[in-house]
DNA sequence: TTGAAAGCGCTAACAC
DNA sequence: GTGTTAGCGCTTTCAA
């Protein structure tokens, strides 16, 4: 009943070789017999032999896993850079783990835990808090640690950014160019540095077309759905509205768009819109809306090939990857009066 | 410079006892002298002693490993799911780790033999394909398989699922009381059983109530966007279009609501929806749609249950657990004429 | 080119 | 109650 699985020995005694001669032929070493390696592949094919990944790990002092702590699986944007960080690792022969933090610290806590204590080949992290994530334990153990999307102030690792500066600077830019001149922007809150930066773009990209930078028109607000509502309704409140707004993140974008329905008020008829963020899900309010995109895929590409150098050359310096992003600009869906 | 790590052999002699000593102590086996203990946890503190998983694992022959194979990450009903895996694990003593298979029998397959190899102590599975997806590996393996939402005709394993049937009657039960009477269905492809039972849900109410149920009003398409947005058109376009629609997902409920938009007409104002599943992220075009929700979160803790009991008692029979819907009813938001 | 043997770090008999 | 010892399945010197 109780079937034994196969292990290399079974599959030496098959061929009639040592085990040494089929980890060598399993793990392609050169300067095998031919003849030998094709027997040996035959039986362990035979007896259904599959490499007990536990054991060779413990042999080996690591693992060919990668850990991907994100802390928002639900996030496409996360997804789209896991699966860049998922391409690179399987064609240089790791697996790659997913967990979710969740934004909260103490989860993250236990999968750095967890990542040390199962060996991980590596980690690549979009840490929960820029200034709280603690990776000590990962370098303690001398596991490499790239981080993504934003920039740890704890410890010097390899990163890979966006140029949420650049992309701010092409959105402002984008409604100046279409005639607007009191252009609003709604960011994130101050102490997140993407917030910050995509504040700097938007004021750049003023300053530079010479368009008057007033205060009034700059909200912080907290990165989610309802403080872009209420961020917008606010703007429209003043005494002054905009007559266009950069809005910084996708979940602000969806608010914001909310309150100009509640106004009765269309997107790029009433007032220009540009966002940050692909939005997610086909969306049938705003297929029509202006936005920055961000290399998602790549980040993750990035990061793989940060991760994979840093485990060749464990004490190279730290790098920083900084990924452009890209204006996706969309034609304002004519309105048909009633 | 090369740190080495400590282990159980350096806390050992730190504490003057035996490495079987430690074991002990850190698996909380009773009968240990809790001076010892106490000198062992203090030395293990102190030389920043973490358990090295893999050497444990192989000597257990098993893994503290617990593998969520999803079919889509992104979608957020196994968002939900996953969760309720993960704390059913935690409180067991697992981790999960999160494997995406995007619906790709050739990743899923890639995404199983990783988990044989790994030596993983169960598997939760989203099948990809019900009657392709193979777990022969694993169950070869004795490694415990659940599998979720959809059934597996390949082989006889724990399932849980959610009423779909009695949720789809409800969704067509609460379209009839409202008033309506030629009310049409768009469900999804007639080869995936979810689609199947939702349309016998939907009949079913039909029949109980007495309503005529007309066979050029069910349309079986392909549970994404476009195709519920070219169903609507269909029903729309035809010479007695139905005045309340039952739409089987929650993506092809958005191509839908975007066939009504394009046509300029309002849902529950113009024509009577209920959609199946949640609507993710904030969506203002249709903050008032009443929808079926499943019940994600307890269909991933029934999951961790049945596969805990299932590592507990390798051979007993193959359970199914199927859960409850509940139908969310949302006031129509009334239409403010211009 | 191949094999023998050691050992990765841990747990679990078994002996004391 | 605690220590000694063997061994999980693999890779990798080292010697032949």
């Amino acid at each position: 009943m109780e079937r034994r699985v196969a292990t290399i020995y079974d599959v030496a005694r098959a061929a009639g070789v040592s085990a040494a001669t089929v980890s060598r032929v399993l793990n392609d070493h050169k300067g095998v017999d031919p003849e030998l390696a094709e027997r040996v592949r035959l039986h362990s094919e035979r007896l259904g032999y599959e490499r007990n990944e536990v054991a060779r790990n413990l042999r080996r002092k690591t693992t060919s896993l990668w850990a991907a702590i994100v802390s928002d699986v639900a996030n496409p944007f996360f997804t789209s850079v896991v699966r860049g960080i998922e391409d690179v690792a399987s064609s240089a022969g790791y697996s790659v783990v997913l967990c979710n933090s969740d934004e909260d610290i103490d989860k993250e806590n236990r999968y750095i835990a967890a990542a040390v204590a199962a060996r991980m080949g590596g980690v690549i992290i979009s840490p929960a808090l820029e200034d709280r994530t603690d990776i000590a334990p990962l370098l303690r153990n001398r596991i490499p640690v790239v981080s993504v999307d934003r920039r740890l102030s704890t410890a010097e690792v390899d990163t890979v950014l966006v140029d949420n500066r650049e992309g701010a600077y092409a959105a402002t830019a984008h409604l100046v160019e279409l005639g607007y001149r009191r252009i609003a922007c709604i960011t994130g809150p101050r102490t997140i540095r993407t917030a910050v930066e995509r504040v700097d773009g938007y004021r750049a990209a003023l300053r530079h077309f010479k368009v008057p930078v007033r205060n009034e028109l700059i909200r912080y607000s907290d990165y989610r759905h309802a403080g872009g509502n209420a961020a917008m309704l606010a703007l429209l409140a003043a005494p002054e509205p905009p007559d266009a707004v950069f809005v910084a993140n996708n979940l602000m974008t969806l608010g914001a768009l909310a309150a100009l329905h509640d106004r009765r008020l269309d997107a790029s008829v009433d007032i220009g819109i540009v966002g940050f963020d692909a939005i997610p899900w086909p969306d049938l309010a705003h297929p029509s809306l202006t936005t920055v995109l961000q290399p998602t895929y790549r980040v993750g590409v990035e990061a793989g090939n940060l991760l994979a150098d840093r485990i060749a050359h464990p004490d190279a310096a730290a790098r920083v990857v900084t990924l452009p992003t890209e204006l996706q600009v969309r034609q304002a869906e004519p309105l048909v009066g009633t």
